[in-house]
DNA sequence: ACATATTAGATATTTTGATATCTATATTTT
DNA sequence: AAAATATAGATATCAAAATATCTAATATGT
């Protein structure tokens, strides 16, 4: 067993249940708590503790046998598997309804992220501050990833537009979008694209609802 | 073989496909096209033949052999499955961005959801409206669930409010919660929730960007 | 008319993810 | 001090989902 044994793959599920955890492991941690198990977090998840016994292991969580897992260690390794130790700062594109709701969420800088400026076409937003975020025209928009050497951007603008933004994002270096139009984007090898679909969970919901 | 034969079960994964599907076969609709084959639907989707063969043959699409899936029919197919065919009322819980941001979305009414009523518990927010919607205080959800009765909520308020008005709505006799608070709620057998949690696609959009 | 290509349909295989079981250890209780 | 208990850790099993392969049918092209 050498020092560089191959890293287990982490699944997308484990990925995704993980800002669930940290959550909960800031709350214990401002409360003083120092380490908690698989069983209470369980219980406050509605997950099976082997799941999160699991996951916290894939992260490489630290523990203590008997005891649990240790808050303050957890948080900082789930924090830095996520690179949310520090903040990436990112645009958003499309100040409509949801893209000023996104505007105004707090929560984004315990996630990583800290969006920077806006862009819109519309006259009325652009030159306007929504929730303490300048908006810019979008025409500003490559010269602005540029010059920042921006990475990050989030699209909330309509379908028909999200393609044509994308591509200028792309042409000017952005190599990751978190999608909430409802359309697939065309990216090059080595851009990522994140969608995010509230549909989906409607229909979810609708399909269980009726075969109640 | 009988009448009655065992349907399979349907997975989540090809549920939450679903909408997608929709989309893209009401744009179809619209242009006249009468069969779409799942090659063409791979290209618009991003995902490969095979599985919308096989989300479409689970939900029981009609298609001809060599020419495809009958674009008509397959909406007709889906949208029953998914109960979009008609509209449940629902009402709203919080107004703050993000509920504004649902209230001004009007797509919801292509997926069987009208959202008729909402409401907050700030005076300045109490008595107006929104996107068109009427805002109550959150002191009448009770007696307006029973007299509407009202079978599905959306839930967009902070994390300390949730199980509180959980309770009231379940009490009133809700069966469906559609959960974006970063709770997870407690609720009896019988009662549908469907948690949203952005925080998950933030998450695996973060990782990939590491892992690359 | 015949050959070719494309497709739904069916079945089999593989991969991924969830769950169960067992073990060793530390803590608590008696 | 001894027994009981709760836990991480490891391994094994099971279930769900994705993917591959094969078949028969039906267009299309020559």
């Amino acid at each position: 067993m050498g020092l560089f044994h191959r890293r287990k793959e982490i699944s997308v599920q484990t990925i995704r249940r993980l800002p669930q955890y940290l959550r909960i492991f800031y709350n214990l941690h401002a409360y003083g708590r120092e380490l908690v198990s698989s069983t209470y977090l369980a219980d406050e998840t509605h997950l099976l503790p082997i799941v999160i016994k699991k996951d916290l292991q894939a992260v490489g969580a630290p523990s203590k046998l008997r005891a649990g897992f240790k808050v303050a260690g957890t948080i900082e390794v789930i924090e830095k598997f996520l690179g949310w130790n520090k903040l990436n700062k990112a645009f958003l594109v499309g100040v409509g309804h949801l893209g000023a709701a996104l505007l105004g969420f707090d929560g984004f800088k315990n996630h990583g992220l800290e969006i920077v400026a806006a862009f819109d076409t519309h006259p009325e937003k652009v030159a306007s501050t929504v929730h303490g975020v300048p908006v810019y025209h979008t025409a500003q928009l490559s010269t602005m990833i540029e010059k920042q050497n921006l990475k990050i951007a989030v699209l909330t603008l309509p379908a028909a537009a999200a393609q044509g933004v994308t591509d200028t994002l792309v042409a000017a270096g952005v190599k990751a979008i978190w999608n909430f139009a409802p359309v697939n984007l065309q990216v090059p090898d080595g851009v990522i694209v994140q969608k995010e679909d509230i549909s989906s969970g409607l229909a979810e919901l609708c399909a269980k609802l009726k075969s109640k």
